[in-house]
DNA sequence: TTGAAGATGTTATATTATAACATAGTGTAT
DNA sequence: ATACACTATGTTATAATATAACATCTTCAA
C-alpha cells in the first residue's frame, strides 16, 4: 500500500495541473494524464521505457509513440523536465511558474534536488546580452553527491 | 584543399594537447590521437556515429567501441566535451585550465561558443554550499539563436 | 621474461528515440 | 446535423546512441 501522505501531494499536484491545463487550454488527455501520474508516483526521476513497462500493465499494447509523445506534451509545457545528462524524466515542482531551473543531482542515491534561483537567470541573461545571444532553453544539471550520501 | 589557418591552428593545439598528457602522464595513443584530429576537423560539434564513419575511412573495420573508448578517454581527461542536450561531441577551446565551462548553442547555424566564467563557478559553489552537495560535474547549456543568425 | 594492467579488436546487444502512415476523436463553420 | 480540418492516438518499423563481454595485443615494471 502506498504512502497516503503522497497519493494526497500527487492528488493536490495533479489538481494543479487541471487547472493550469484548463486556463490555458491544454488538453490534458487520459492518457497524458495517466503517464503524468505515472512519473508523478516515483520518488526520483524515470526513464522512458521504464515508464513505457509500467504504463503497459494498465494498456498491454502501449509502445514507445504512446510514451514519448505524452512526454513531449508534457515536457513542452513545463509539467516536466527532461534530464539530458540521464535520459531520464522528472516532475517540475512548481509548473508554470518561472522558465530556469537546475538540478542536483546524486550519484549515489539517484535523488534529485529541483533548485530554482534568480542567480541563474541573471547569469544566463547577462551572458547572452554579453554576446548577443537570444536563449531559448537552459539545461543546467550538477551531478555529484548529496548531503545524506555524504555523511 | 583545407583552410591552412584552421591546419596551423589544430596543429597548435595537438601540440598542446601532446604536452599536457606527457605532463600528465596520460597516453595519447595513436587511436585517441586521430580520433581527436577529427573532431579538431570539424567546425563544429560531432555526433559518435558521423566520427565513426569518418574513422572508417582511416580504419575501416573500426567498430562503436573504438570511437566512445576514445572519446571517454578525451572526455575524462577535458580535452573535449560532450553536449548532453545534443548527444553530441566537441573540442574543449582551452583544455586543463579549468573545470566549468558553458555552451550557448545556436539552433540555426549549430554554433557552439564555449564560456567560461568564475559567476556560474560561484553559483554552482554557492549552491553547492548551501545544500551541502559535492558537485562533481556540471551540465550547463543554452539552446537559442545566436548574434549572426538574429541580424 | 613474465605477468599484470591497460588498450584495442570484435561480436553482439541494450538503450533511447523517431519516421511514417493509419485510424479515431474533437471542435467548428456552415 | 454534417463535413472538414485539426489534433491525438495506434501501429509498424527502424534510426540513433551506447555499452557488455570476451579475445587479443601492447606496454612496462618487477
Amino acid at each position: 500500500m502506498k504512502n497516503s501522505k503522497e497519493n494526497k501531494n500527487a492528488n493536490i499536484y495533479m489538481k494543479n495541473i487541471e487547472k493550469l491545463c484548463k486556463s490555458n487550454n491544454l488538453k490534458l488527455t487520459a492518457l497524458r494524464k495517466q503517464v503524468l501520474e505515472l512519473i508523478l508516483s516515483k520518488k526520483s526521476f524515470v526513464k522512458a521505457y521504464d515508464l513505457l513497462n509500467d504504463f503497459k500493465k494498465i494498456q498491454p499494447n502501449a509502445k514507445p509513440p504512446t510514451i514519448y509523445r505524452s512526454l513531449d506534451f508534457l515536457e513542452e509545457n513545463g509539467f516536466i523536465h527532461k534530464l539530458q545528462s540521464l535520459n531520464a524524466f522528472i516532475k517540475c515542482t512548481h509548473p508554470k511558474e518561472h522558465d530556469n531551473c537546475y538540478f542536483l543531482i546524486c550519484k549515489k542515491c539517484n535523488n534529485i534536488e529541483e533548485v530554482c534561483s534568480s542567480k541563474i537567470d541573471k547569469v544566463v541573461s547577462n551572458t547572452s546580452k554579453e554576446k548577443n545571444f537570444s536563449p531559448k532553453n537552459v539545461t543546467f544539471e550538477i551531478s555529484g553527491i548529496c548531503s545524506k550520501c555524504m555523511s
